[in-house]
DNA sequence: ATAAGGCCCTGACCGC
DNA sequence: TGCGGTCAGGGCCTTA
């Protein structure tokens, strides 16, 4: 699942392969991936677009055009965004085709069909309720703290919504949780600054440990994997200390890791290193 | 405004 | 081997 770490890996790695590159057209296999315009006008104004600069905004890949418009693409839970030469790789899953000026066919593909393309003149419609980055300046453990103040919702389940603080998702916000020694199900109006500040560190230092290891490639086979652009796995999940380790010794102090469901979402810790 | 639940989707997995 | 049922899960929507 492509959180924070792993969409700024496909950033990073889609640059090089699209900076100064045209989109010649779409075409578009299930319309719905195509949040904005809608599907029918989509091809005929990405057609002859340049790519310019590539950058992130919580899980939102944000592929700027030299027109000043902005194709924002979102994973969600199993999208990919690949530069292919061969199209031999177009599948049931490739949604959204767009050749390249190249020859090469930049592919949106999705087996769970949840991920969403835009392509708006103005990346804030888009973009506007989002939270702070995490990452940088605006996103300060006395702002955190406001926000959570007063809410009966467990911890885990804030550090989910993106008004709050964009882009995390279930993996890191369990191993920030874990770094943290807090219980995810603790309400989160109930954590002392010291606890929130911890948790602020540990949200930082778990995003940056997780780009720097290329994101979070899970096992699973095929498209329901995330991989990163270019096939290779990424290696943050070998650093896991909690997520899907339900029932394996704590790496600290060799309690079972526990699992249990709050917001719907799976949440794994450590019951001793966590209250 | 907040909190909780449903929905979208389909491959993987489980039990029989 | 085959088949039906269940699960995962981000973001958005509805309901209370």
């Amino acid at each position: 699942m492509p959180e924070l770490p792993e969409v700024e890996t496909y950033v990073r790695e889609l640059a090089p392969e699209l900076t100064g590159h045209r989109v010649l057209g779409a075409q578009i296999h299930w319309a719905r991936t195509i949040a904005s315009p809608d599907a029918e006008h989509f091809p005929s104004l990405i057609a002859g677009q340049r790519f310019a600069t590539l950058g992130r905004r919580g899980k939102y890949m944000l592929l700027r055009l030299e027109s000043g418009m902005t194709l924002v693409v979102h994973l969600r839970m199993t999208g990919h965004l690949r530069v292919e030469s061969n199209a031999a790789v177009i599948d049931r899953h490739t949604h959204v085709i767009m050749p390249l000026d190249d020859g090469r066919l930049l592919l949106f593909q999705d087996p769970r069909k949840f991920g969403r393309i835009w392509l708006v003149p103005d990346v804030e419609e888009v973009l506007m309720r989002l939270g702070p980055e995490p990452l940088e300046g605006l996103f300060t453990v006395d702002g955190f703290a406001i926000q959570l103040s007063g809410r009966t919702a467990s911890i885990k389940t804030l550090l989910l919504d993106q008004h709050i603080v964009a882009g995390v998702g279930n993996i890191y916000a369990d191993e920030a949780l874990f770094r943290a020694g807090i219980h995810p199900a603790r309400p989160a109006g109930s954590l002392s600054l010291d606890c929130v500040a911890a948790l602020h560190t540990a949200i930082r230092a778990v995003l940056a440990d997780g780009i720097a290891k290329a994101g979070s490639s899970l096992g699973k086979s095929g498209l329901q994997n995330y991989v990163r652009p270019g096939g290779a796995w990424g290696g943050f999940q070998d650093e896991f200390k909690v997520f899907r380790r339900t029932g394996l010794p704590c790496l600290v102090c060799s309690s079972p890791v526990e699992r249990i469901v709050l917001g719907q979402r799976s949440t794994h810790f450590c019951p001793a290193c966590q209250r």
